[in-house]
DNA sequence: AATGTTAATTTGTCTTACAAATATATAATT
DNA sequence: AATTATATATTTGTAAGACAAATTAACATT
C-alpha cells in the first residue's frame, strides 16, 4: 500500500485572514495609504471575532505592510512600501541568515565582492550629481571622530547605499540592501577601531574620486582592498574573541 | 523656539514581545527547534495577557520564525532557517516591491540578467554531480506538458535555483532567491502558452548542457537570449491586456 | 495484542469589557 | 473674539474568562 495522501493541513482563520488581505494589496484592490475597515467591521465581514482580525493585522503589521492609530481618523492603512522600509524585512531575514547558519565569511565576502563590483561598474556609468551629494554627505559623517560606532556603521551602509543606488536601478538597489544591511552586525564590530574608521574613510574617499572620474576598474580595486581588509579585522577579532573564551 | 522634540512613540506591548523574543532568537537565546514557554506561562513572565502574547507570537509566525502545533507535546517551536525558508518572506517584500512601485521590466530583466550572469560563471566553476542532479530533475518535471501552468513555473524556480546553488556560495544563493522568486507572478502570465514552453525547455536543456561542459560564456548568452525572450513576451502580453480594457 | 475510550494539555477562537489615544464639537474663560 | 478647557465619540490596545479543537498518553475493553 502506498497511497500518497494530501497533507491536510487546515490553515487558522488569522492566517486565512492575513493572506486575503495581503492578496488584496498584492493585487492592487488596497492602494497605499488605503484605510481598512475598522476591526469590527472586518470581523464582520470575515465573520470571526475581533483578536482573530487583530491576530491576522498583526502579521501583516510585522511584515510593514500596514500601520495602525488610535482614534477618530485612526485605523489601520495600507504602507507605502519602497526600498527603504522593505530593507526591515530582509535585514531580520538577512542576519538571522547569517547568524543561525553560521555561513562562512568567505562566502559572504566573495558575494558581496562579486555583486559590489557589478554596482560599481554601473554607478560609474549612470551616477548624477545628486548621487555624488549623497556619498559625500554620509562620507562627512564617518570623519566626525566623535560620533559612535554606530552611527559611523549607519554611515558606512549610506555611503554603499548611495553607490548602489547611483546605478539607477531599483532592482538592483533592493537586492543590494539585503546584503549590505544583512553585514552590518560584522561592521559593527570593526567601527570600535579608531585605525579602522581612518582606513575606511580614506578608503571610501579615494572610491568617491574615482567614480566621479568614471573609472571603474579603479574603484572597484579599491573595494576589493575595503573587503579584504575588512575579512582580515573580522578574522582577527574572530579569533582574539575565541581565544578570550 | 525651535525645540527638537523626541517623537515619543510608545510601542504596543504586542511589538515588544515580539522584539524580545526575536531579539532571543537571533542572539541564540533561544535555539532552532527549542519550545517556548507555553502561552499562558509567557503571559504570566511578560505580565501581559494571552491576547496581547499571541498577537506577538502572530508577527513571529509571520516572518516564518516559529510554528505552533496544538496540543500536550505542541507548544510553540523555534524554526530552523535555511534559504528556503526565508526565501518565503523574501518573496512577500520582493513581490511587493515589484508590483508597488511598477518597476520597469527593463530594470528588472537587467539586474536579473546581470546577476545571474555572475552565478552562470561560478557554477560552471564549482558545480557537482549533485547540482546537475537538480536540475535534470526540474528540467524533466518542465518537460510533462500535462502540468499547471503554476507546476511549471515553479520547476523553472527550480531549475534556477539549482543553478544558484550550484555556485557553492550561500549567501549568493541567499540573495538570488530573492530576485528569482520575486519574479515568479511576471513568469506566470506567460507560462500559459505552450509555445513559450518548448522555448524555455530548450534554452534550459541547452543551459544544462553548456554548464556541464563547463562553457560559461555559451551558457550565458543562452540565459540572455532566454531573459529577451521573456521579457519580450511580457511587453507583449502587457500591451494585450491594456488593449482589452 | 489490537482497539477503543478517557483525560489532560496546549493552541485556536469567541465574547465582553474596559483603557488609551485622538479628533471634533461645545462650553467656559480671559 | 480668541483661546482654552471640557465633554464626547471613535478606533485601536489590552484584559479576562470561557469553550472548542487538536493531539498525546494512559487506561480500559474486547
Amino acid at each position: 500500500m502506498s497511497l500518497d495522501v494530501a497533507p491536510l493541513k487546515k490553515v487558522s482563520l488569522s492566517k486565512q485572514v492575513a493572506d486575503q488581505l495581503q492578496e488584496a494589496i498584492i493585487d492592487g484592490t488596497l492602494k497605499a495609504d488605503d484605510r481598512l475597515p475598522t476591526e469590527e467591521e472586518l470581523a464582520l465581514r470575515f465573520q470571526v471575532s475581533r483578536p482573530t482580525i487583530r491576530e491576522a493585522l498583526k502579521r501583516l503589521a510585522a511584515k510593514n505592510l500596514i500601520r495602525s492609530r488610535r482614534g477618530p481618523t485612526g485605523g489601520t492603512f495600507v504602507n507605502r512600501l519602497d526600498a527603504n522600509a522593505l530593507s526591515d524585512s530582509l535585514t531580520t531575514a538577512s542576519t538571522l541568515f547569517v547568524s543561525m547558519n553560521e555561513i562562512s565569511l568567505e562566502e559572504v565576502s566573495s558575494c558581496r565582492k562579486e555583486l559590489e563590483t557589478l554596482c560599481f561598474k554601473e554607478a560609474c556609468l549612470n551616477a548624477t550629481a545628486e548621487d555624488f551629494e549623497n556619498m559625500e554627505k554620509a562620507l562627512r559623517v564617518q570623519e566626525d571622530s566623535s560620533i559612535s560606532p554606530e552611527a559611523f556603521c549607519a554611515a558606512d551602509v549610506q555611503f554603499h547605499r548611495a553607490i548602489v543606488n547611483a546605478t539607477g536601478n531599483r532592482m538592483l538597489s533592493f537586492v543590494m540592501y539585503s546584503l549590505i544591511e544583512g553585514l552590518q552586525p560584522v561592521a559593527n564590530m570593526i567601527a570600535y577601531h579608531y585605525r579602522a574608521r581612518e582606513v575606511i574613510i580614506n578608503q571610501h574617499q579615494r572610491i568617491l574620486d574615482n567614480i566621479k572620474q568614471r573609472d571603474a576598474s579603479v574603484a572597484i580595486s579599491i573595494l576589493h582592498e575595503q573587503i579584504d581588509y575588512l575579512s582580515q579585522l573580522h578574522t582577527e577579532a574572530r579569533n582574539n574573541h575565541q581565544r578570550q573564551r
